[in-house]
DNA sequence: GCTTGCGGTATTTTT
DNA sequence: TACCGCAAGC
């Protein structure tokens, strides 16, 4: 009994609750910072340790490939040793594997493909197109996001169209069923028919479904608030007559309602399971008092939700820091002056700053740049979404299943030769009157092809040939090596510029990780179906340095510091037209959980103007600020002259509000720039005054002076378009030329 | 088939 | 304001 011990002293009493509760359904309420992964993974390990449990009968999903690995690895050093034969992964990566190993019962092609979002557009663009659909009617986006949303609701094209009321709502369940039509002629699915598919193979093939119920005794689920119709309805069918489910999550935590997450599939889990066991995790590891209680008094005002406190076993700490800026600029400047007033203690890995859209990131990353303070944007373009990246995947695929269209129709284009839309037609015509797929048509050169086209799809399909009788026996990342090569897909990107390097490091990239999938054994084909399911998340991470971050993204993060900036009424409760009540309650949790990341700092920000899409706004405070005690609140506007909880009542007009220019001018005092020792001429790094140079954000300038070496040096440059900055080559990407 | 320029459009984005 | 996608020209 050792082990379990020695698990069990690591725990406070609801954890042991919940960790040591034997069969039947449980739920676990596990307010932020409560050490829910904690508790999942001593779950399992006692599970294991009791005898209650064999490895091979554990199934635990999470959202992220990120979650899951977390999960694999503590539990393995818990346990010491993987999980042989059970399933510690995403409800996506779960789906799919069921539906490669029973393709057959779930009625799809062998080699079905994985259409991504791109190529869901791309579908509906063709069949609008043929529908005659004007694009001011729907967009193929919008129209991507409703069927997205019906299949999440588990609805199917009919049943979509027989609760259709309107027109607008008829013409989706139209689309819906053409799209589906088109996916399944192109022998793929995409990401919700994954689960849709498990779902109704487990439904219509009872003895699978046993065979599954009886294999994984235990269900582990993470993140239960984030969980759609499909992913519960999918928990349920694994969980059989007698489920030994666990879920875990935190209703207040629930942020993807725009993606299908239902909170009721947590607030209404005993309806669900009425045998259910419910623990609640109410003691806070991570956050200080006055940050607790600040969050809590935001939460609070939410209906939909269980009504629950945490206490904070850090103590007391700092108040909640709070400042009123001027514009976007003053509030990025204020929070890279407190940044810097936290280096002392705090490195800059530990910092973060939350934002609610992307867009806001801008005056961050100018003002650390500025300062020479490391940071990282979270997102932002996403590797596997890159055009090169995509390129050379279409042509991977195209090898491990010779009929996917999809990738066929990209491929074939790049790099271009000379096949444009009349030889495209041509294709696409003959495959419809042959009855086969359009590669197949291709392969068998249609002669109403002109005599280039006729060449040129020839040559495609050599190459194809050849690299796919290569792919029959060497490694995967030597395939990608000579396909870059031989297909000429590197070649595009031969020259030097800023563009091309990066293009080139990307393509470096993905050879690397083809060569890292062989090394755990994958083949092409796992690697591919890996790689569809991966996203950015799952590559980044790196470095000692201040996060720039969207509040989505923070989720499940915690830093020694944070920083929510943007705290005005339309922007953190983001209101857009059509926004209704409903959503005002997930910004208010997406305020919650921007909070609840702090450990020791917490700064809320807001700006009384700020550019939005080159339109100036007017900012009023976010209600969500205006719920944070008083008495919590360390208001550094006040100092300023300015009082964000008195001053700005709403004002619909700016009439007689002073101008952007006059808080400018009150806000920034003189600013130093230049310190550092200076330097003469021939710089070790060959930096030299006069030398043009390109950057990123700021476009091209010419070095006005050159200080320091090494670590220490900083260029002051002046930018064409952003006038003069102070910048160390080391952090800013900087490029001659 | 590739480049250039214009206009429309702008959230969040676990897979 | 900034980007992307599309349509017209080379």
């Amino acid at each position: 009994m050792n082990r379990l011990e020695a698990l069990l002293a690591e725990l406070d009493d609801d954890q042991k609750l919940a960790v040591m509760h034997g069969e039947g359904p449980l739920l676990v309420v596990a307010g932020a910072g409560s050490g829910k992964t904690r508790v999942l993974t001593y779950r399992i390990a006692a599970l294991l340790a009791r005898g209650l449990a064999q490895p091979h009968e554990i199934l635990a999903v999470t959202f992220t490939n990120k979650a899951a690995r977390e999960m694999a690895e503590r539990v393995e050093s818990l346990v010491g040793g993987s999980l042989r034969g059970g399933f510690v992964g995403t409800f996506h990566r779960f789906a799919l594997k069921l539906l490669r190993n029973h393709a057959r019962e779930a009625e799809l092609p062998e080699r079905f493909a994985i259409a991504d979002e791109d190529e869901q557009r791309q579908i509906l663009d063709r069949v609008m197109k043929r529908l005659e659909i004007p694009s001011t009617r729907l967009t193929p986006r919008a129209a991507r996001s409703r069927i997205s949303a019906a299949k999440n609701a588990l609805l199917g094209p009919k049943e979509l169209e027989s609760r259709a009321r309107g027109d607008a709502e008829r013409l989706v369940a139209e689309l819906y069923a053409a799209y589906q039509d088109e996916l399944r002629s192109a022998a793929a699915v995409d990401f919700d028919d994954m689960l849709l598919g498990a779902v109704s193979l487990l439904e219509h093939h009872d003895a699978l479904r046993k065979s599954l119920v009886s294999r994984f005794r235990w269900l582990l689920v993470d993140e239960y608030q984030d969980t759609n119709l499909a992913q519960a309805r999918l928990v349920r069918l694994l969980g059989g007559k007698t489920p030994n489910l666990t879920a875990v999550g935190d209703e207040d935590q629930s942020i993807y309602r725009w993606r299908g997450a239902e909170v009721e599939n947590i607030l209404h889990f005993e309806a669900a399971y009425p045998t259910a066991h419910v623990v609640t995790l109410g003691r806070n590891y991570r956050s200080a008092e006055p940050i607790l209680r600040a969050a809590a008094a935001v939460i609070e005002r939410n209906s939909r939700r269980r009504p629950k406190k945490l206490s904070s076993e850090v103590g007391s700490g700092a108040p909640v820091t709070v400042y009123l800026a001027a514009d976007e600029a003053d509030e990025a400047r204020f929070v890279a002056d407190e940044i810097g007033r936290l280096r002392g203690s705090v490195s800059p890995g530990e910092i973060a700053v939350l934002f609610r859209v992307n867009a806001q990131s801008r005056p961050f990353e100018a003002e650390m740049v500025r300062r020479a303070l490391p940071y990282v944007v979270v997102g932002g373009t996403r590797f596997w979404e890159r055009k090169e990246v995509r390129d050379a995947l279409a042509y991977l695929r195209l090898l491990v299943a010779p009929d996917d269209v999809l990738a066929f129709r990209r491929a074939i284009h790049v790099p271009a030769r000379g096949i444009g839309q009349v030889a495209m037609e041509h294709l696409e015509r003959a495959a419809a009157t042959w009855g086969v797929p359009v590669p197949e048509a291709a392969r068998r050169l249609p002669v109403e092809l002109s005599p280039r086209a006729r060449l040129a799809v020839g040559e495609f399909n050599t190459l194809l040939g050849e690299l796919r009788a290569l792919a029959a026996d060497a490694p995967a990342a030597e395939v990608v090596r000579r396909l870059l090569d031989r297909s000429g897909l590197a070649a595009q990107y031969g020259s030097e510029d800023e563009d091309d390097r990066a293009r080139r490091a990307n393509l470096d990239q993905l050879v690397a990780a083809a060569a890292e999938a062989t090394e755990r054994d994958l083949d092409l084909s796992g690697f591919l179906d890996e790689v569809a399911l991966l996203t950015d998340a799952d590559v980044r991470r790196e470095g000692d340095a201040v996060q720039l971050s969207t509040l989505h993204a923070a989720k499940g993060l915690e830093f020694a510091a944070v920083f929510l900036v943007g705290m005005e009424d339309g922007l953190l409760p983001l209101r857009r037209e059509g926004n209704g009540e409903a959503d005002e309650e997930e910004e208010r949790r997406l305020a919650y959980v921007g909070m609840t990341r702090a450990q020791r700092r917490l700064f809320l920000t807001f700006a009384r103007v700020r550019r939005v899409n080159g339109q100036l706004l007017s900012g009023r405070p976010s209600p969500f600020l205006l719920d944070v005690p008083r008495e919590l609140v360390d208001d550094r506007t006040a100092a300023a002259g300015r009082d964000p909880f008195r001053s700005h009542a709403p004002q619909p007009h700016r009439h007689g509000a002073r101008s952007p220019a006059d808080f400018r001018e009150e806000h920034s005092g003189p600013r130093s720039t230049d310190h550092g020792p200076r330097s003469s001429s021939r710089h070790p790094d060959g930096w030299r005054p006069g030398l043009k140079i390109r950057h990123a954000t700021f476009g091209s300038g010419v070095i006005l002076q050159v200080q320091g070496t090494g670590a220490q040096t900083r260029l002051v440059i002046f930018f064409d378009r952003a006038g003069r900055k102070t910048l160390i080559p080391s952090l800013a990407k900087l490029e001659r030329a």
